[in-house]
DNA sequence: GGATCTAAAGTTTTT
DNA sequence: CTTTAGATCC
């Protein structure tokens, strides 16, 4: 008990204690929130007594439901079975493995990922986008709207043809037993909401419930909490409406906002003491988010003393930006920094490209974090419909995908023909290929292409034994039949590549190792809910879009493109709060040292724009007349200067007067303080 | 069936 | 300026 109540605050404890009924802690950024939700989560098992199977506990990400899990398990004494602390959707995944076949479906489906339901859906439809049908059949899913349902309420023919390919896509899904990622939480919310013994009986079981990031919870995820608090109350969510930055993916700020009219009699405990940030950094961000109307209010304290003034760098375009910003990763690495310690931000993917230059030049080796993730190479797309396919002979879709990999002589007609024929005679691809006569064969493809074929077969069948057999010589085995690396001969990009294909060998023979009964199967859905997270630790600064900071704290910590039209950026669906809320994360990920860079004019999509300051920047409190960062260096003890009345002086001493530097100059015997900008370096 | 050209578009992205 | 998807050509 002890353990757990040492190091909290007033708030967090009291947050901690706070077990029954529904709870809402605004934790703000840098207050402790992990901390005082695996405590709490310690408490219930450790203290109030609760069994860990009674608990729940969501995340949005694997990598935060990593951390969770490791600290709250560092805080239990008791030694009790691991509590159910995962992502929703592998909560979705877990729950329909269980209970799927209330829907008529059997539970051996196959979780597809966002890049092939594109596919899926480009079959379906060749005229319209399938970004946008994809966006906006997930929309549908996520407010609970079945094609019928959007097929009568679409008022545009193009709305109507949207619905209309939505039912298609469900009827393809079906038919393969597909599901895509919607599917893990909206077939959950459905089972739970056909059938109310089902429902009662899980909420029965889950009586202590916790959700962590609740700012990006969407409808169909509050919906699905209310089915699980059916039969109590005890729903505890932490978040911060002033981070909510998904609301262009559907995440409702209202959930956290409304908290109290959806769980009635809800208290909320506010978490303002930050631990991670100097004041000065928390003056400027709490100056920034205060400019919202839509938030509930809180203001961050720092409990760090001191700190330095937050630095604004402006430049006359992108490339001399990245020069300046480089200049200072260096001088901070020169000093002794540790790489990782710094880190870069940006609004949009497409101002790294300067930046990276700029780096480059520098001679600053960096990481950039997010971009391609790795279970969505190609190569690895490849691997893994190969698994599919040895796990499940009748996933035509990953099969397509293979049939021609290594080449076995088989074009876009021949797979079509084979699909119809095989469509025809109501068997999968596989099972045609396996069971049709040569001529059957040679009809659809070339002689060549048949005997390929063939042995195609034969191999998935051998893979299939060995899989369930013995899963440590499953890899070798696979390598051996279909030389994969060798197929990447030649190719763009080779060793990585090459190497992308035995890290993820790797990857599978860890996991076999890991978890020793599990089959192909578990292996496969398993890593389609995973996220690509680069942990590699390395002497290089970090890069990426504010997007992806979320969550990260930098001592150092630079945000680039500060301008009107990059943050805030405008476009048809853009928010300007939830822009400001960007400006906010990134402000807050700075532990001691913030600069916020502008630039004159900026080269993008083809074209120089001029470009004036973001607003942001004068609401944060940052107006002309800060603290320029050249000058932070610029001026030491011993320089010459000139005065304009004063003539040539000698610097004496450097201090701060407000977000200037104050100088001690000898001119001639005669000292003076005299604001850094009044005179000139000779 | 695969390489090469052309046109159009261009935020942010957990699972 | 890129990138990517589609069309067209061998």
């Amino acid at each position: 008990m002890d353990k757990i109540f040492d190091s909290l605050n007033d708030a967090q404890r009291q947050a901690v204690e706070q077990t029954e009924g529904p709870l809402l802690i605004l934790a703000g950024a840098g207050s402790g929130k992990t901390k005082t939700i695996t405590s709490r989560l310690a408490y219930l098992l450790d203290t109030v007594g609760i069994p860990s199977s009674q608990t729940l506990t969501l995340t949005f990400t694997n990598k935060a439901a990593k951390e969770m899990r490791e600290r709250a398990m560092g805080l239990i004494t008791q030694n009790s079975f691991p509590p159910l602390l995962c992502t929703f959707h592998k909560f979705g995944l877990l729950f329909l493995k269980f209970h799927i076949h209330l829907l008529g479906r059997s539970n051996n489906f196959v979780v597809i990922d966002t890049d092939d339901k594109k596919k899926i859906l480009k079959k379906i439809n060749a005229e319209l986008p399938t970004a946008l049908i994809a966006s906006e059949i997930s929309r549908y899913k996520n407010s609970m709207i079945d094609p019928q349902e959007a097929y009568s309420q679409a008022e545009l023919t193009n709305y109507k043809n949207i619905a209309k390919i939505y039912e298609e896509y469900e009827v393809y899904l079906l038919k393969n037993n597909l599901v895509d990622f919607d599917d893990l939480l909206c077939l959950t919310y459905k089972l739970l909401d056909e059938h109310p013994e089902l429902c009662i009986q899980t909420s029965q079981k889950y009586r202590y419930i916790m959700i962590d990031e609740y700012q990006d919870t969407n409808e169909l995820q509050l919906r699905l909490l209310q089915k699980l608090c059916t039969s109590h109350n005890n729903l505890c969510v932490v978040g911060d409406d002033d981070q909510s930055i998904y609301g262009w993916r559907g995440a409702h700020v209202r959930n956290i906002l409304e908290f109290d009219q959806d769980f009635a009699d809800a208290t909320v405990i506010k978490l303002e003491y930050n631990y991670r940030s100097t004041q000065p950094i928390l003056t400027v961000a709490n100056a920034l988010i205060e400019h919202n109307r839509s938030r509930l209010g809180k203001t961050l304290i720092a409990t760090k003393t001191g700190g330095n003034d937050v630095v604004t760098l402006t430049s006359h375009d992108e490339s001399e930006e990245a020069k300046k910003i480089a200049k200072a990763i260096r001088a901070l690495l020169d000093k002794g920094v540790r790489a990782s310690d710094i880190a870069v931000l940006y609004r949009i993917n497409a101002l790294s490209r300067s930046l990276e230059e700029g780096l480059n030049r520098g001679g600053i080796a960096y990481r950039l974090v997010g971009g391609l993730r790795f279970y969505d190479r190609a190569e690895i797309k490849d691997l893994i419909s190969y698994l599919r396919v040895i796990t499940n002979v009748h996933d035509n879709f990953s099969l397509k995908r293979i049939i021609n990999k290594p080449k076995r002589g088989l074009g876009k007609a021949s797979i079509e023909k084979i699909e119809l024929t095989a469509m025809e005679a109501e068997k999968s691809m596989f099972e045609f290929i396996a069971t049709s006569s040569d001529s059957e064969l040679e009809a659809l493809a070339r002689k060549k292409s048949t005997q390929e074929l063939r042995k195609f077969i034969l191999e998935i069948n051998e893979l299939r034994t060995i899989a369930s057999e013995a899963m440590y010589q499953f890899i070798d085995a696979l390598e051996d039949r279909f030389k994969i690396k060798e197929t990447l001969h030649g190719l763009p990009d080779e060793s990585d590549k090459i190497s992308n294909v035995d890290e993820f060998y790797g990857l599978f023979r860890d996991y076999v190792k890991q978890n020793p009964d599990a089959g192909l199967a578990e292996f496969l859905n398993d890593i389609t809910l995973q996220s690509d997270q680069d942990q590699i630790e390395g002497e290089s600064i970090y890069i990426m879009s504010i997007h992806a900071s979320k969550g990260l704290e930098f001592e150092h910590l630079f945000v680039i493109g500060m301008e009107e039209g990059f943050l805030p950026l405008v476009g048809d669906g853009s928010d300007l709060e939830e822009e400001r809320r960007l400006g906010y994360v990134a402000f807050t990920r700075a532990k001691s040292n913030l600069t916020i860079s502008s630039v004159n004019s900026r080269f993008y999509k083809g074209r120089r724009t001029d470009l004036h300051k973001s607003r942001f920047i004068n609401e944060a409190g940052l107006c002309e007349g800060s603290l320029i960062l050249e000058k932070n260096t610029s001026f030491k003890k011993g320089d010459l200067v000139r005065h304009k009345i004063f003539g040539a002086g000698r610097v004496e001493g450097v201090s701060k007067s407000g977000r200037e530097f104050k100088l001690l100059i000898n001119f001639g015997g005669n000292k003076r303080d005299i604001l850094a900008s009044f005179v000139e370096k000779l």
